[in-house]
RNA sequence: GAUCGCGUAGCUCAGUUGGCAGAGCAUCUCCCUUUUAAGGAGAGGGUCCUGGGUUCGAGCCCCAGCGCGAUCACCA
C-alpha cells in the first residue's frame, strides 16, 4: 500500500504517543454528560449550568496560539469550540501533553474526549475551556477540510463517487448530509407509528424466495448449499404478505428490501426499500383516504409543515389531492377521450400525440404508454390516479363496474409514482387465470412477466377476505420529501461497480 | 446498453498554441495565551485514471480500456 507524505507523518506520531506511553485507542468508556448542541443552545439560558463538561468526539479544526490554543470538537450533534491553555491542561512542570500531544501529534479526525467548563469567548462564541484532554482514537487518513465563513462553504467535499464509496467520510465533513439521513429515520418512524397506532401488525417475510412474484422485475438468483435449491431476492413481498391476511391477521405491513435486476439510474438501485400494506375488508377508496392521510402526517412529521420545497416545486401535501381516472385524466390533459375506443382507436390516438408506440402493444399498454408520455410528468402535486387498464394488473381486483380495468390506483407526485395499490384479487379462478397469461407473455419473451405461485394459488383458495394493499416506494418518498435529486442521495451506500 | 461530459497533490480546483507540474486549504519546521475560512515566516508533497500511439517533446492530440456523472433506453 502506498501511503502518502501526510499519512506518513501520522502514522509517525502514532508511535510518538505510545513512546510517550498513552494508548492511542484506550479500552475504557469515556462517559459523556453533555452534547455539543445542548451546550451551545442552553448556555445563556443557564448562566451556572455546564461547569463539569464531560464530552467527546473528533477534532475538526484547530488554531494554535504558542501557548493556548482553540480547537472545534464535533459529536453526533454540531460542533463546539474548545479553548486549550498550556498550564491548564498541564499544571505541573511537564508540559509535553500540551507541547507534544496536543500541539504536534494530535491532527484533525482524531477522536478527543474532554473535560472542562463552558464560557463564552470575547467574540460571544460559546466554548468548552478545557482542564482534562484524553485521545480516544488516532485517526491515520487526513480528512477533507472543508471551511465555512458567514454561512458560505469553501471547498466542500464534493466528489460524488467518493462521497458515495466512502459515505463515513462525507457524513463526517458534510453536516447537511447527515441531516437528510436523520430526516430518512424520522420519516420511516412516522409511518410506522401511523399504521401501528391504526393496529396494524409489523411483520417480517422472507428475502429468498423459491418463486419471486408481486411484481413485474428481473430478479437476482442465488443457491442454497444444503437445500441445493436455486433462491430468488424478493422483488416484492406482496404474495406473503397476502398469505398473511389469509391466515386471519387483518392489517400486516412490512418495510421490505426489495431487489430487481434492472437498469441503475437516479431513480432506480438495485435493492430498495418497500413498504407494502394489506387490510382486510378494505377498498382502494378506503386505502386512497388512509394514504392520504398518512402522508399528510408524515410530512407534518418531516417537516413541520405540509408544504415542501422540492427543486423547483412547492409541493402541498394537505389534503385532499386531486384524484382521476386514467382515462379523466388523458382527457383533461390530451383533450383526447379514449375511454371508448378499441385497440386500433387507441393506436390511432398514440400516434396522433406522437407516442412513441411498438406494434405488439396491446390496449391497456398503449394506455399506459400515453398516460406515461403525456401525463405523468405533468402531476407535479400529490395526484390519485384510478382505473389502470387490467393488463398490466395481474394481481388487482376487476373493476366494479367498469369493463377492461382493474381496482387500482398510483398516486402521482413531482412527476414520479409514489405508490401502487389495489384492491387486491381474491378471487383464486380469476387468479388462476391471471398467471396463466402472464406465463403466455414470458413464453413471448416478457423477461418481467410474473411466475405462477401455487402455494399463493392455494392459499387464497382457502379465501382470502377483500383486501386492499398499497406500496410505497420509500426512497421515492424520500427524495420527495428531503428534497434530495438522486436515490443515492437518500441510500447511506448506493450501489457501486467494484474497484 | 447508447450518447455526451469529467478524471491533475489528502480535499477543492487552475493549467494558455503541445515546450521545466501550479494555487488555496491541509501537511512539515519556527513564532504567537481569546482565535474562528486565525495570523506571520519558511519547507516538503504528483502513477496528471490505466495502456498504447503520434511527436524532437504529451496533463493537453489520436486509439483502446477503467471509474464517475448527466441524458436516453430499460424500469408497473
Amino acid at each position: 500500500m502506498q501511503l502518502s507524505e501526510q499519512e506518513i507523518v501520522r502514522r509517525e506520531a502514532l508511535q510518538k504517543i505510545i513512546d510517550m506511553g498513552i494508548n492511542p485507542y484506550p479500552a475504557e468508556a469515556f462517559s459523556v454528560n453533555y452534547t455539543s448542541t445542548e451546550i451551545v443552545e442552553n448556555y445563556e439560558l443557564s448562566e451556572n449550568n455546564f461547569q463539569d463538561v464531560h464530552i467527546a468526539g473528533r477534532l475538526m479544526m484547530k488554531r494554535i496560539m504558542g501557548k493556548a490554543s482553540f480547537a472545534e470538537l464535533q459529536d453526533a450533534h454540531g460542533k463546539i469550540q474548545l479553548y486549550i491553555a498550556r498550564d491548564e491542561i498541564c499544571p505541573g512542570e511537564d508540559k509535553s501533553l500540551y507541547n507534544d500531544l496536543f500541539k504536534k501529534l494530535l491532527d484533525i479526525g482524531d477522536i478527543i474526549g474532554v473535560k472542562g467548563h463552558a464560557f463564552v469567548t470575547k467574540t460571544g462564541q460559546t466554548s468548552i475551556h478545557v482542564e482534562e484532554l484524553k485521545l480516544l482514537s488516532k485517526s491515520l487518513k487526513p480528512l477533507p477540510i472543508v471551511k465555512e465563513k458567514d454561512g458560505e462553504v469553501y471547498d466542500a467535499f464534493t466528489d460524488p463517487e467518493l462521497r458515495y464509496r466512502q459515505r463515513y467520510v462525507d457524513l463526517i465533513v458534510n453536516p447537511e448530509v447527515r441531516k437528510v439521513f436523520e430526516m430518512r429515520s424520522k420519516l420511516t418512524n412516522a409511518m410506522r407509528s401511523f399504521m401501528t397506532d391504526s393496529g396494524y401488525l409489523e411483520v417480517e417475510t422472507p428475502v429468498l424466495q423459491p418463486i419471486y412474484g408481486g411484481a413485474a422485475a428481473r430478479p437476482f438468483t442465488t443457491h442454497h448449499n444444503t437445500l441445493d435449491q436455486k433462491f430468488y431476492l424478493r422483488i416484492a413481498n406482496e404474495l406473503y404478505l397476502k398469505r398473511l391476511i389469509v391466515g386471519g391477521f387483518d392489517g400486516v405491513f412490512e418495510f421490505a428490501k426489495d431487489f430487481r435486476n434492472e437498469g441503475m439510474s437516479r431513480f432506480h438501485n438495485p435493492e430498495f426499500t418497500m413498504m407494502e400494506l394489506y387490510v382486510a375488508y378494505k377498498d382502494i377508496y378506503w386505502m386512497m383516504d388512509y394514504f392520504e392521510e398518512m402522508v399528510e402526517y408524515v410530512a407534518q412529521a418531516v417537516s413541520g409543515s405540509t408544504e415542501i420545497q422540492v427543486g423547483e416545486n412547492l409541493i402541498n401535501f394537505k389534503r385532499p389531492w386531486k384524484r382521476y381516472t386514467m382515462y379523466g385524466a388523458i382527457k383533461e390533459f390530451t383533450g383526447e377521450d379514449v375511454s371508448t375506443l378499441d385497440e386500433a382507436g387507441m393506436r390511432a390516438v398514440a400516434k396522433k400525440l406522437h407516442v412513441p408506440i411498438e406494434e405488439n402493444m396491446g390496449r391497456g399498454k398503449l394506455i399506459d404508454e400515453i398516460f406515461g408520455e403525456k401525463v405523468e410528468s405533468l402531476l407535479i402535486q400529490p395526484t390519485f390516479i384510478t382505473d389502470y387498464p387490467i393488463e398490466m394488473s395481474p394481481l388487482a381486483k376487476k373493476h366494479r363496474s367498469e369493463e377492461g380495468l382493474v381496482e387500482r390506483f398510483e398516486v402521482i407526485c413531482n412527476g414520479k409514482e409514489l405508490c401502487n395499490a389495489f384492491s387486491e384479487l381474491n378471487d383464486p379462478i380469476d387468479q388462476r387465470e391471471r398467471f396463466e397469461k402472464q406465463i403466455e407473455l414470458g413464453k413471448r419473451g416478457d423477461e418481467e412477466a410474473m411466475v405462477l405461485d401455487e402455494d399463493f394459488l392455494n392459499a387464497l383458495e382457502y379465501g382470502m377476505p377483500p383486501t386492499a394493499g398499497i406500496g410505497v416506494g420509500i426512497d421515492r418518498l424520500a427524495m420527495i420529501m428531503l428534497n434530495q435529486n438522486s436515490i443515492q442521495d437518500v441510500l447511506f451506500f448506493p450501489q457501486m461497480r467494484n474497484v
